[in-house]
DNA sequence: TCATAAAAAGACCTTTTTATCTTTTTTTAT
DNA sequence: ATAAAAAAAGATAAAAAGGTCTTTTTATGA
């Protein structure tokens, strides 16, 4: 459903929701050790997301990756769309290539519903909102 | 979620359990005709399929790919786990390697009840009664 | 027996994903 | 100024996924 790159991103954007700020950012090294991830490999991705402006950085001693306001006010539904695409994750899940309500697969009657609350759930509650309403769980 | 081999078996097996039987076989290019896939590399697929006997073949002329009694009772969750096995459909929607209802990772909660009961139908149907039951559906 | 049809097997190839390593650029603090 | 820290960029590579092509084996029917 995702890479592994999708999901590191939206692991660190949530990480970086819950613990940084304009005053305090992270390495990605940092970020990586805490989601446990390959750090070189992520920083590619976290790249990606700040040229993108889905989360913010700067260079230098001090410096490192972060959410600025604005950044917090975007939807994870953005994450992985920069990242993966969002082809991935609403087509078919048996590789229909025109599959809906009117011409289902046999199990689009069980995927739908469920692809609908989840698209619906992050991307109806802002990056901030989704991180700390979920900050009890792990990353 | 599911690879291409994976998602092209199960289609071909439902399609299988539409129309054929001991009598009536299907060869892997005419099976790729009708689901509209690259007929060698589905080959490969159905050859595994074959080995493990998920499905049943016959060689020569008049041979091809058919479903036994005795295959059409089995699982489609035996095709998924033949061709890419349960972990990946069964891992953590984020990659956690240790995510469960007791240490959940931010979307558990959305993925699991539709993982739980998409296995559940997959599973306690069996591949007759399933492909029966979606009969109308498009493959 | 022989041509034919089909699965089976194996070699090969391309693209995507997942990484690692190195170098460059920028910024900061000393 | 300069050393250090960090992002940014680029090169390379291994593994997996996706797919094609060729040869071999097996069975059938004429």
């Amino acid at each position: 459903m995702l890479t592994n790159s999708s999901k590191y991103a939206v692991r660190s954007v949530i990480f970086l929701a819950l613990n940084s700020n304009d005053k305090k950012k992270y390495s990605a090294k940092d970020i990586a050790k805490h989601i446990d991830v390959p750090a070189q490999f992520l920083a590619k991705t976290l790249q990606i997301l700040t040229k993108k402006k889905v989360i913010s950085s700067s260079k230098g001693p001090h410096g490192g990756f972060y959410l600025s306001k604005k950044n917090g006010e975007g939807r994870l539904t953005t994450v992985i769309e920069t990242i993966d695409g969002l082809e991935k994750i609403n087509g078919c899940f048996l590789g229909l290539p025109a599959c809906n309500v009117s011409n289902p697969c046999p199990v689009h009657h069980l995927v739908a519903p469920f692809r609908d609350n989840f698209m619906k759930e992050i991307s109806s509650k802002t990056i901030l909102e989704f991180s700390q309403k979920n900050s009890g769980y792990s990353i």
